[in-house]
DNA sequence: GAGGTAATTTTGGTCGTACCAAAATGCAAA
DNA sequence: TTTGCATTTTGGTACGACCAAAATTACCTC
């Protein structure tokens, strides 16, 4: 190899755009090690780094033993990606906190925009979410689930694909913390108030209610989170 | 191997932990790999494809024939690692759209929060680059550069790492499109006076002012963006 | 001692062969 | 058609070999 190109990087770059243009269909498993040899006219650890790589950036899904899967790229995809890593930052001093708040700041700006610009659907969904986490407040579990679905009904009113990725990407960053945090159905009863209290913010059209009725909501579930791990999240 | 776990992936795992704790230190390159393959006792097949896999995670940055060097992970390197997929993103029908308007949701955020809760230091440095900005309307790549900086300081306001790392990933993300676009000392001109109402706005502490005129800017800026590249965009 | 050049060693990149265990496939019998 | 077994394919790993490029060492001159 006289110029700067690895051979494994050609190949990386080939599969990707035959993963992205779709020739690679997504969900389906990679051709064999020794097919992809034959194909690039390349050893085969060139083709199991490629497929390594590939992995890292989240474009196969590889499990041992068997073939890689791909994964054609959404912002679901990226975010997924970055899950190893971000475990990491969070446990760092204030790593924890740092996420909690940047999701309380995009969550402000979903709630406001919804109180602006909500359609008569997300009206509706918005609803049916409501109405799900209030009869799922005697049963703790179901209760954790609608309520990550009620905002994730807030993060599909921009119509972005980024957003409702971005929510994917919050619940399982925060899911480790979460599952750990008791539950009643006490506070299932005031969680679903918040949540009703914002939703009424939101069918009045008022971005700075729905801000405040959101933020009450994420500081009680923050400092709920203080209580439940001490000041080492600090 | 009778178990689930790959030995690279245990190699992955523990030369991750060696770089998020510091034992191999941020900027250095990594050991060789004659040296790995003593110190985990494997072949340099199952270290290589470790490295491949690292550097798809953005934990270590490779290039040709170098040893690789040691990326700690921070927000910046998590959004570097996606530059790739996102690239792709970009390219698919109203990709640079979406990805636009998620940059003017965290913005108009941004400025409110500036408005109600940025520090003196906050507003030094907002008008420190402001001025800067000033200074570099005749030179447009000048110009440019101070543009993004004034933006960065409105990532920098929150105090928390994921911004400034988001603005980053922005920069990086929408430049492509930025450097092709015209530029010109009537058009630098009007986007420094609209820099400089957004820092009035949030002089005056008002939440409402600073999004109202942040909009402004980004949209006269996004409706540059279509004329530029026509209605592909959609 | 400093600087430059050449020689040597180390290192990343790739190839091929080999072996093994696990998954997939094929075939025969019920 | 289903089940069980044999065979083939496939991913995982190890090893040795070779080469080009980068790094280090050795040597010489000023």
């Amino acid at each position: 190899m006289g110029d700067e190109t690895r051979a494994a990087d050609a190949v990386v770059s080939a599969l990707e755009h035959q993963i992205v243009s779709g020739a690679l269909k997504d969900n389906s498993p990679l051709p064999a090690e020794r097919m992809l040899m034959d194909q690039f006219g390349t050893s085969r650890t060139v083709i199991r780094e490629a497929i390594s790589m590939l992995a890292g950036r989240g474009m196969v899904e590889s499990r041992p033993r068997f073939r890689p899967i791909v994964r054609k790229p959404d912002y679901g995809t990226v975010l997924d990606a970055t899950g190893n890593i971000v475990s990491h930052l969070l446990n760092e001093a204030g790593g924890i906190e740092n996420m909690y708040r940047s999701r309380m700041f995009v969550e402000r700006g979903l709630v406001r925009q919804a109180a602006q610009l909500a359609t008569k659907e997300d009206i509706a969904a918005l609803q049916q979410a409501l109405l799900d986490n209030q009869s799922a407040i005697a049963d703790s579990d179901r209760f954790y689930n609608t309520d990550v679905a009620f905002h994730g009904v807030l993060y599909r009113v921009p119509k972005n694909p980024i957003f409702p990725a971005l929510h994917r990407g919050y619940s399982s960053w925060l899911a480790p913390q979460w599952k750990q945090m008791k539950r009643s159905v006490d506070r299932n009863q005031r969680n679903f108030e918040a949540h009703k209290a914002i939703f009424d913010a939101i069918l009045l059209r008022d971005p700075d209610l729905a801000e405040s009725a959101l933020d009450d909501h994420l500081n009680a579930a923050w400092n709920h989170v203080r209580d439940t791990f001490g000041p080492n999240l600090d």
